[in-house]
DNA sequence: GAGTGGTCTAGACCACGCA
DNA sequence: GCGTGGTCTAGACCACTCT
């Protein structure tokens, strides 16, 4: 976490430069950024040095590099958010698309759970969600938001919100989520479960807490979600 | 999956060079390779096409380099290994490393699942481990660990096995744990749960599923392991 | 000071997508 | 055929480690 500065390679720097660039919206997701000759050129480096630079953005999923045509900022579409964060998926690894019901949105103050898990201010204002989650049409799992209105002002004009927040989050507010911390434990079915999902008192339930992170290292949002795990399970590569 | 090699390009030939001297011992864990300037001497080529070739070696944690001293092949120490693929921690981050104990062994052949599991051809002969895993001292989870005997020959005249096998899969039997797929889900507590980490029947229990899969591709272990997160939590970054 | 990996450059040529 | 990213080379210099 220091990344103290005592050196900074060139790359790095323009690294940087290009990472502000996009965060700030001067390139929009899916526009073509400049070739690396006319990056090369405009930031009075090699084209190696920007190639590098370019190279450790598509790692990082902010850019797609496509041979023969050119740079593109990465869309945040449904499908690409949706297979990156959501985990759930039959057994044996078909992922599966969720979509969303009986959503309820609310504004409030944030509680000392969402100070902690969010590093908010106290009394800041606050989204909620919940909102029902289903595949192939029954529901899976049901999840709880809580998002900082600081950083999405007026977010909730949207009305239903859209299935994947994240491509949201980028296309209006210029936020890009870049990783998310998960925890997840074992718990009973309670009384919220039973009603949305349909499972009986005392059933088992993995229950996901998520921080998503954006490019810049702030908190936005806290999710917990809550899922059946008898028919999809949820499914990670370590490596 | 497909990996068409049409066209390879000579830092792709490199790497996999590297990866069979690695992979057949000709270095061991913990030594020193040649430099980047005598490996391009040797295999003539350039320095930079073997430094992007020790650069995805690095990346892919065979190697690890020090600037100032040299190259040096990954050696799974126990810590290593566990941190890699270990993923219970205390709510909030902090990892534990667990210890063994009431440990079973036992050769068997192998049933159906897992044939379909470890992809085994029907009737081959497996070595089968159970043991309870404690975090400090106190019992958190039990695994039941399949291993394909033809693969680990003679695996079994350890005992009790070590705690990171994976440091002896690479050590003894030259087989490098490149990833984990891991399925979770959960469930209720039942007979060998209670009897090994003393939760309740019908406590909630957290299952991870996992296929440990080497460097060749081949599927190396299946592990299930059955987890009480009252206390610790299953912890994972996406990006 | 010698040897290692890390950065940076300049230039050539290859593979690909498109008009 | 042109423009793009992808590969490969050769060489210079920097930062780090150890003797």
């Amino acid at each position: 976490m220091d990344d103290s500065p005592r050196y900074r390679p060139l790359y790095r720097q323009v690294y940087d430069f290009l990472v502000k660039q996009i965060a700030e919206g001067d390139w929009r997701p899916g526009e073509m950024l400049p070739s690396e000759q006319a990056l090369a050129a405009k930031l009075r480096v090699s084209q190696g040095t920007v190639r590098k630079a370019l190279d450790t953005l598509a790692t990082d999923k902010l850019i797609e590099r496509r041979q023969g045509k050119g740079t593109y900022v990465v869309e945040q579409t449904q499908e690409l958010s949706l297979f990156r964060f959501f985990r759930l998926a039959s057994p044996g690894g078909q992922r599966a698309i969720p979509t969303s019901a009986a959503e309820i949105v609310k504004r409030r103050v944030a509680k000392p759970a969402d100070i902690q898990q969010l590093h908010l201010d106290p009394g800041a204002p606050i989204l909620e969600i919940r909102r029902t989650r289903l595949i192939e049409g029954r529901p899976v799992c049901w999840e709880r938001i809580v998002i900082p209105l600081k950083m999405f002002p007026n977010l909730d004009r949207h009305h239903p919100m859209p299935n994947a927040l994240y491509a949201l989050y980028q296309r209006e507010y210029g936020v890009n989520i870049a990783s998310a911390d998960e925890e997840l434990s074992a718990d009973l079915a309670r009384g919220e479960d039973v009603r949305r999902i349909g499972v009986s008192a005392g059933a088992p339930i993995l229950q996901i807490s998520r921080i998503a992170v954006a490019l810049n290292g702030s908190r936005a949002e806290w999710r917990v979600s809550r899922c059946d795990t008898r028919t999809f399970i949820y499914s990670v590569q370590l490596s």
